[in-house]
DNA sequence: TTGAAAGCGCTAACAG
DNA sequence: CTGTTAGCGCTTTCAA
C-alpha cells in the first residue's frame, strides 16, 4: 500500500530522460532563455523580447542574442509560451469520419492553411458520435486555440454553447451566430436537375442521407424547388447511412420504386453504392438509370461508369475555414451574419444519359434481367 | 518606429478574454486547482494529488475535492500539467501526404489506438518532402510526446537521430535501431507472382515507385526473388511518382515494353492509374495485360476493372504503431532488433487474367486499337 | 532600451 | 495523509 505501483505506468517518469528539478541546468538539456541570456550578458526577459518583439530591443543587442540562440540551438518552447498567453499555435480539426473520403481534401486545405498561418494542426475523429463529440471539444481539444467543425453531429444549440467558449468556424452547415463556410449545393442541384431535365428524365429521385445532416435538407429542398420550376417530378427515398453500404441498399429499395430514371444521391460515396448495387440487380447505369452524385470525391472519376456529380470546393473549404479561424484569432470581426458560399461545378461523366425510352410511362426499373454475381473476392 | 504595428496581428493579446496578470481572479475564467483548494480548505498539492495520484490522499478528501471540482467545472489544463512532467498527452502521426488514401486507414486506426491510450494525435502532412518533414519535426512537434513516422522521406540516419530525440515508431520501413512496423510484402509480392504464373504468365512487369522509398525496394527485390524460384522473367519500369498520374505515364511508357502481359505496380494508385491509361491508348485489362497493385486501398474494389491487390493491414499498422508508441513511453523496452511483421494477402478481382495467347511470343501492347477518346469532362 | 520580479497552473520533493 | 515550497520556460508589467 505504501509505494505500491502507480496507476498509469506512464505515471513513473523515466530517471533518465524526465525533467527534474534542481539538479543540472546546463549539459544536453535544450537551452533556454536563460542560457542565452547568461551568454549574452542580458536578462532573460530581453532575450524573450528579441524574439516575441523585435524592435523593442536595440538592434546590436537583438543581433547577439539571435546569434548566441542559433549558436545553442535554442528553440522556443512553445508549452512554456502558451501557459501564460494561451497561445499555443494550434487549431482542431473535428470530423465525423476521418475516413470519409470528403474529408481528404479538405483535410489537406486546412493542413496547410494552418501551416502557412504558423498553426499546427490536431486532427479529432469522432465516429459519427454526438457524443465523441462533445467530449473531444470539452476534453482534449482545451489547448487549441480555436476548432474549424466538419460535419458535426451535435445540435445547433450544442454548437453555438461551444462556440461561446473560443473561436469556431462551422463547414457544409448553417448555425445562427457561429461563422460557416458552406459549398452552394442549392445551385448545384439546381444544375444537376437541369442536366437531367435536358436529357429527358422527367421525373427525380433523391436518395437522402443522414437526416441530422444539414446539408441534406439542403439538397432534397433544393430539388424540390428546382423541380417545380422545370417542371420534373420529384421523390425522396431514405435516408440511408452516408456509405457505399448505404448505397447497396438504396439500390435495392429502388426497384420498388416505378418510373425512376433519374437518382441523385446525398453524396458520391451513396452514388458509387448505388451504381454498383444496381449492377449488381442487373440494372445498367446510365441506361436504365441515371446516377448523379454529390462532391466529387477520390474516385468519383475512376469508378465505372465515372460518375457525374456536383463537385464541392473540398480543398478551398478546407482553407477557407481556417483562413476565417486564423482572422478570427487575429481580432477580426465574427462574421456572423451570413454565411461564405463556396461555389459549385458540375461535372457530367458517363453516369447519365438520356432515358431509355420517353415514350411509354413503364418502369425502367422492372425490366431488369436476373441478378448477376458479383464480381469481386 | 515607436509603437509600430506588430508583425503578427495575432500577437496583440485582445484585451477582452486575455488573461491579465494580478487582476480578477475568478469571476467568470475556469477553475483552478487553487479555487479548488480554497473552496474545500485543503493545499493546492492536495488537490493536484487527488487527481493525479488517488489513493495517495485520504477517500473522503478525495471525494470532497472531486465534488467540488464537478460542481465548479473544474478541468485540468494541459499545457499547465505538461510544463512541469513534459508530458502532453500527444502524439505525433507524420505522413508524406495525407491525401494519399494509403493512409486513411493507417490514420484511423492510429487515431483510434491514440484514443484509446489518452493521447490526442497531431497530424503532420510533410508533402513529400524530406526538408519540410525535418522541419516538422524540429518546429511544430516538440509537444509531442512520441512520433510515429508513416512514409518518411529522410535518410536512415535522419530517423535514427530523430529517434534518439524523443520516442519514434517507424512504418512500412526498416531503421536499424528504430523500432518499426512493416507488412510482409516479401510474401505479398511472392503470392503476386505466384497468381499470374498461374494464369499462365511467363514475365512480370514492375513499375517502381519512388526510389526513397523503402518499401519500394523491398517489393522489387521480392519480386526478383520470386521470379527465379518460379522462373518467370522479371523486369523493373520506373520510377514513378505513386499518383494516379504516375500510373498515366506508366501506361505510355508501357508500350515500348514488348511481350508485357502481366504487371505489379508499386502500389494501387499507380495501378489504377495504369488501368485507366491503358484504356485510354485502348489496351484492355484484364484481356491484353493483368495489373496487381499493392495495398488494397479505398477504391480498389469499384474501379473498373476491379483491382487484384495485394492487401496491406493498414488499419492494423496505424493502431499497431501506436501501441508500441504508448508501450514505449510507459517505459517498456524498445524493440529494436527485429520489425514487427503484419500479414497481408492477395485479393484476387477483376484486373488479372490468363494472357490472352501463350503460343506466340509477340507482344500483346503492339495490337492496340487507336487511342480512345478520354471519357471524362 | 533594458532589468527585476511576478505570475501562468500544475507537479514533486520534502518535511511533518 | 497533507501542507509548504520551489520550479517548469516564457511573457509582461513596472521602474529605471
Amino acid at each position: 500500500m505504501t509505494t505500491g505501483p502507480l496507476p498509469r505506468a506512464r505515471q513513473v517518469p523515466d530517471p533518465a530522460d524526465r525533467i527534474r528539478y534542481g539538479e543540472e541546468g546546463r549539459s544536453g538539456a535544450t537551452p533556454t532563455i536563460y542560457d542565452i541570456a547568461r551568454e549574452c550578458g542580458v536578462a532573460a526577459s530581453t532575450v524573450s523580447r528579441a524574439f516575441s518583439r523585435p524592435g523593442r530591443v536595440k538592434a546590436e543587442t537583438a543581433q547577439r542574442i539571435r546569434d548566441t540562440a542559433e549558436r545553442l540551438g535554442y528553440r522556443t518552447n512553445p508549452l512554456a509560451r502558451a501557459l501564460p498567453t494561451g497561445r499555443t499555435s494550434m487549431i482542431g480539426l473535428v470530423l465525423s469520419d476521418i475516413t470519409n473520403p470528403v474529408y481528404f481534401e479538405v483535410i489537406r486545405g486546412a493542413q496547410s492553411a494552418a501551416a502557412e498561418a504558423g498553426f499546427t494542426m490536431l486532427l479529432a475523429d469522432t465516429q459519427e458520435s454526438g457524443e465523441l463529440e462533445r467530449s473531444a471539444l470539452e476534453h482534449s481539444l482545451p489547448v487549441v486555440e480555436g476548432i474549424v467543425l466538419g460535419g458535426s453531429r451535435m445540435s445547433d444549440s450544442a454548437i453555438r454553447m461551444a462556440a461561446k467558449q473560443r473561436p469556431m468556424v462551422v463547414l457544409n452547415r448553417l448555425v445562427a451566430d457561429v461563422p460557416s463556410i458552406v459549398s452552394d449545393s442549392a445551385r448545384g442541384m439546381r444544375r444537376a436537375a437541369e442536366h437531367l431535365g435536358e436529357l429527358g428524365h422527367e421525373s427525380i429521385t433523391y436518395v437522402a442521407g443522414p437526416e441530422a445532416s444539414w446539408a441534406d435538407g439542403m439538397r432534397w429542398r433544393a430539388l424540390r424547388e428546382a423541380g417545380t420550376e422545370l417542371e420534373l417530378k420529384t421523390r425522396r427515398l431514405g435516408p440511408y447511412p452516408p456509405t457505399l453500404k448505404g448505397g447497396i441498399r438504396a439500390a435495392e429499395d429502388l426497384l420498388g420504386q416505378p418510373n425512376t430514371t433519374a437518382v441523385v444521391a446525398y453524396n458520391d460515396l451513396l452514388a458509387i453504392g448505388l451504381v454498383r448495387g444496381l449492377a449488381r440487380l442487373g440494372v445498367q447505369v446510365p441506361e436504365q438509370v441515371s446516377v448523379v452524385g454529390f462532391d466529387n470525391i477520390f474516385g468519383a472519376d475512376f469508378c465505372s461508369p465515372a460518375l457525374t456529380t456536383v463537385a464541392s470546393p473540398l480543398r478551398a473549404l478546407g482553407t477557407a475555414a481556417v483562413r476565417d479561424l486564423v482572422a478570427q484569432l487575429a481580432g477580426a470581426p465574427v462574421r456572423t451574419g451570413q454565411a461564405a458560399v463556396l461555389p459549385v461545378r458540375l461535372v457530367v461523366r458517363e453516369s447519365t444519359a438520356a432515358p431509355l425510352t420517353r415514350r411509354r410511362g413503364a418502369s425502367r426499373l422492372r425490366r431488369m434481367t436476373a441478378p448477376v454475381p458479383a464480381g469481386s473476392a
